[in-house]
DNA sequence: TCTGGGGTCCTAGGACCC
DNA sequence: TCTGGGGTCCTAGGACCC
């Protein structure tokens, strides 16, 4: 189904660990983890001892004893991707970044200069690996989900091309959990009617796998099974959603807490929308509780597994961007659900995210209107001043760094575990 | 001793409108 | 009056991805 293999996908190999690795040559060969409580990425000297991302720092050190954790360097990982992504756009202009160290690339029009797709992506191999040091796996193919199931067959360091014809050859033989969509849960879901393959999913009857997984999901899948992908490439995609969150392990719920937390994280929010010149105009909350430790003795609605995270949102009249405003609103959606849930007494977990996001010039946003219980009154410049303060605090953290100034007290920067410099990471987009 | 933080998309029900 | 159909927006939850 797919026409000529133009589409390459690109992807480079244990991005941290391996600029971990860049950065500091005595650790080449040993296996390493990016990460400490948390394994955020592993060399692959260590993936050999069953050691992944996501992994518990304690697990994984069950797994490899000689396992290595570094500190991340996390600013250099932005350099570098940044390095990388500039090599792509040497070969195409249509280059659709999917994350820090991942993207597609359209070659169609670049076969003249270049030499064939396989050619290309021989090519970006090689110039990564001789101007920046780190290995990057392609996969060549006329889709984009085929080409990322190659680079991923073709990882580590390596390249595989799917010709025309030899699509669902390649494919069918593959295990589903590769298929794009395809999670631990919809693994086990189709596991249960003995599919395991790609080539069985294909084989499943459309109905079923609807009936299964949902109208959406169900066609989506079937239709990638076969090599049906008509998805195109598209550059300079705009975020649509921007979002915080904390995590701090088991605390007892108190307004002072919800209060710190929340004001941190709308500042973070907040400050990222003005940065980008954006605002929107839905809250989101989400509360995680922590697991219940004692299941027996009172469980008020028999729900101890279920519903350990719920969400709360609301959509105002006009888009914000104040830290204040974003802070009181969501504030006041933290306790709303709470109040659903007078039997939860400790949080694990606080987020913050703003939706439906609009360019419109913030300086024109949230006049004096009421967004929460208490309407700023009419008259007061109370929307202009916190424009004003929230304007000279990004100015002072443009010359002195995002520490120099705060909203809030400190008492939140003890609770954070994860270095600033891994949100800030984390925080990169468009 | 259960894991970090930032996202996207889909489903489903209700409200509201024509 | 009853039945029917279609569309949009909003909210809450869930699966998945890097």
């Amino acid at each position: 189904m797919s026409g000529a293999a133009n589409i390459l996908h690109a992807d480079l190999d244990a991005f941290y660990a391996s600029v971990e690795q860049l950065l500091d040559p005595s650790l080449v060969g040993r296996p390493i983890a990016v990460g400490g409580g948390v394994v955020l990425a592993a060399s692959y000297e260590a993936k050999e001892f069953g050691v992944s991302g996501g992994m518990s720092g304690w697990r994984a050190k069950q797994l490899c004893p000689k396992l290595q954790f570094v500190g991340g360097h996390f600013r250099e990982y932005q350099r570098l991707a940044d390095q990388v992504m500039a090599v792509f756009e040497d070969f195409t202009p249509v280059v659709e970044r999917i994350s820090i160290d991942e993207a597609f690339l359209n070659v169609a029009g670049a076969v003249r200069l270049f030499g064939s797709p396989a050619t290309i992506a021989q090519a970006i191999r090689q110039r990564v690996r001789d101007e920046i040091g780190l290995p990057v796996s392609v996969g060549v193919a006329g889709t984009k989900h085929l080409a990322k199931i190659a680079s991923q067959v073709a990882k580590p360091d390596g390249l595989v091309v799917v010709e025309p014809g030899d699509e669902l050859a390649f494919l069918h033989p593959l295990p589903v959990g590769l298929m794009w969509g395809v999670g631990p849960v919809t693994r086990a879901r189709l596991a249960e009617q003995g599919v395991r393959t790609i080539g069985q999913l294909a084989e499943l009857p459309g109905t079923s796998l609807e009936h299964l997984l949902g109208h959406a999901a169900g066609r989506k899948l079937g239709a990638l099974a076969v090599d049906h992908d008509p998805r195109a490439l598209v550059s300079g995609v705009r975020a649509k959603s921007v979002g915080a969150q904390s995590a701090f392990g088991r605390r007892d719920v108190t307004p002072e807490l919800i209060r710190a937390v929340v004001g941190h994280l709308s500042d973070r929010v907040a400050s990222r929308l003005r940065a980008k010149q954006r605002a929107g105009r839905t809250v989101t909350v989400r509360i995680r509780f922590p697991p219940r430790r004692d299941r027996g003795a009172r469980s008020s609605g028999g729900d101890d597994w279920a519903m350990r995270s719920i969400t709360r949102s609301v959509t105002l009249p006009a888009p914000i961007a104040t830290t204040l405003t974003l802070a009181e609103v969501a504030e006041q959606l933290v306790h709303a659900g709470l109040a659903d849930h007078p039997g939860e007494s400790q949080l694990s977990l606080l987020a913050v995210s703003v939706s439906g996001l609009t360019q419109a010039r913030v300086l024109q946003l949230e006049m004096t209107m009421g967004l929460a219980d208490e309407p700023l009154r009419p008259g007061t410049p109370a929307g202009a001043a916190r424009r004003a303060v929230d304007h000279q605090m990004d100015a002072v953290r443009t010359r002195f760094g995002r520490s120099a100034v705060g909203y809030t007290s400190t008492v939140f920067s003890a609770v954070g575990q994860v270095p600033d410099e891994f949100r800030e990471l984390a925080e990169h987009d468009g």
